[in-house]
DNA sequence: ACTCGTATTATGTCTAGACATAATATTGAT
DNA sequence: ATCAATATTATGTCTAGACATAATACGAGT
C-alpha cells in the first residue's frame, strides 16, 4: 500500500493537506502537537516539524509556541513570484532577446524618485531607459535610476552590451527590495517607445532594491500589452 | 564582539549574504561544502544546512548533489505575494468592506472557461458576479465559475451575507492553484460596475483552483483603478 | 577514443535527545 | 479581585551521527 517504508515529512504534509481538505481538521481547529504526531506518524518529532513549517510557511497553519497549531481560519495563501531578468524571462518565452539603450544621463533625481529612495534631491544618480525586445518587438520599457554612490563602478560600464538590468544583478546583488505591481495607461513617451496606442493598459512593475546601508536602484518596468505574470499557488 | 555565544542558522544567512554581496564570493563561484562551513563556523552541519537552503530557496543559490553550492549566476530572485480575502485586504488598508452580489446563475460555461478548466462545456457550473467595495466605494469586480460537482453545498450556501470568496476558503479548501496577473482596459461591463471610463487601465487577478481530483473555482478580480500589489524581496 | 559500470562525494533526509524561547496557566502576595 | 512572579508547555533551534540519493569522476574493457 504505502510507497516507503518510514514516513516522511512530504508523507506528513500530504496527510495534513488531505484532513485539512477533506475537512477532518477544519479552520480554527488546534490540531494534536509534534509530540503526538511523531508517535501517531511513527517518526521523530523533527521530521513532523519539518512539514508543519512549510505549511505555516504555505499559510495554511497557524503555530504559536505554547499554544500549538491550528488550521488557519483566514488563509493568506502565499504565492512565489519568480522576478527573472527580462533577458531570462524574453529567452524562457522562446523568443530572441535583444535590448537597447535609449538615453544616459548623469543627472539629480525629480522629486519622486529621490522620496521613494530615500535620498536626498541633491544626490548625483544616473538615470537609464532602455528598451527591451523579444524577436525585435519591443517587449517591456525600462526606465531606471541608479545611485551612483552604491555602485561607482557603473560610471565605467559598458550599459549597451549588457543591460543595466544585468550589470547590476551580476555587480551589486542586492539585499533586500521591494515590488510593486500596477496596472497603468501608456503615456505619449510608453506608447511611442512600445509602439501602442496612448492610452493602452500596459503591466508596470516597479522594484526598488537595496544593499546592506543604501538604495541602489529604482525600476519601472513597463510590459507591452498583453504581458501576463504566472505563477502557482 | 558577537551578539550569542553559538552560531545560528540565522548568523550564517546573514554572513553568506556578506560574502555575496561584499563580492568575497561572486557570482558562479563554487563555495566550500556543508562540512567545510560547519567547522569554520563551529557548529553542526544540519545548522549550515538550513541556512544554505534558505538562501537556496530565496535564489540566491544554487545546489545540487554532489556538484555542491554556488552563487547564482541568473539570481531569479523569488518574492512571496500574499494572496488574502479581497475583505482582509480591504481591511487592512484600513477601510470598511462591504459586498454585493450581483448576479447568480446555474448555466453551463462558455467555451473558453471550460477550456481553462479542463471541463466539458456541458459540465453544471454556477456562475456568479459581485462586487467588493472599500468604504462603500467600488473596490474589485469578480466574475466568477464554480465547478458544482466539486462543491454541491454552494447550491444551498447563502452568497449574500458571506461573499463566494470567503465562502469557498472555509468550505473547500484548495489544494493547488494558478494566478495570473495582468493589465487590462475596462470592458463596458467592468467601466460600468467600477464606475470608471470604459478603456480605463485595470489590474486583473485571474486565479483558478484546484482539489484533490477536479477544478473547483476560476476567478476574475478587475481591481479599481490605482490598485497595487506590493511585496518585499 | 569511447562506453559502461563503479567508486566517490555533497547534499538531502532522518533520528534521538538537549536546551532555548515565547506564551499561556497557575499561584501567591497585596 | 487584581497584579506580579513562577511554572508549564508547544514550538524553535541545535547537535552528532546515520543512511539515502543524485551526480560527477574514474577506471576497466572494448
Amino acid at each position: 500500500m504505502s510507497a516507503s517504508p518510514t514516513t516522511s515529512w512530504a508523507d506528513i504534509k500530504r496527510e495534513v493537506i488531505r484532513r485539512i481538505s477533506e475537512r477532518i481538521w477544519r479552520p480554527g481547529d488546534l490540531i494534536p502537537g509534534e509530540q503526538e504526531l511523531a508517535q501517531e506518524f511513527g517518526c521523530a518529532r523533527a521530521t513532523v516539524s519539518k512539514a508543519m513549517r512549510e505549511l505555516a510557511d504555505a499559510g495554511l497553519l497557524e503555530r504559536r509556541r505554547k499554544a500549538g497549531t491550528r488550521i488557519a481560519i483566514n488563509p493568506v495563501r502565499k504565492a512565489t513570484l519568480e522576478i527573472p531578468l527580462v533577458r531570462i524571462d524574453v529567452e524562457g518565452r522562446g523568443s530572441t532577446y535583444r535590448h537597447a539603450l535609449l538615453s544616459r544621463e548623469d543627472v539629480p533625481p525629480p522629486a519622486h524618485v529621490a522620496a521613494r529612495l530615500q535620498l536626498d534631491a541633491a544626490t548625483p544618480m544616473l538615470h537609464l531607459c532602455a528598451l527591451h525586445l523579444a524577436d525585435e518587438q519591443a517587449f517591456a520599457y525600462e526606465d531606471r535610476w541608479v545611485n551612483v554612490a552604491a555602485v561607482p563602478e557603473i560610471a565605467d560600464a559598458d550599459l549597451e552590451t549588457l543591460s543595466a538590468n544585468e550589470w547590476l544583478i551580476r555587480n551589486a546583488a542586492f539585499l533586500s527590495g521591494e515590488l510593486t505591481l500596477s496596472a497603468a495607461e501608456a503615456s505619449t513617451e510608453d506608447a511611442e517607445v512600445l509602439g501602442v496606442a496612448p492610452g493602452a493598459a500596459i503591466f508596470i512593475v516597479q522594484r526598488i532594491t537595496w544593499n546592506a546601508t543604501q538604495p541602489i536602484t529604482l525600476a519601472r518596468l513597463a510590459y507591452a500589452p498583453g504581458y501576463r505574470m504566472h505563477t502557482s499557488i
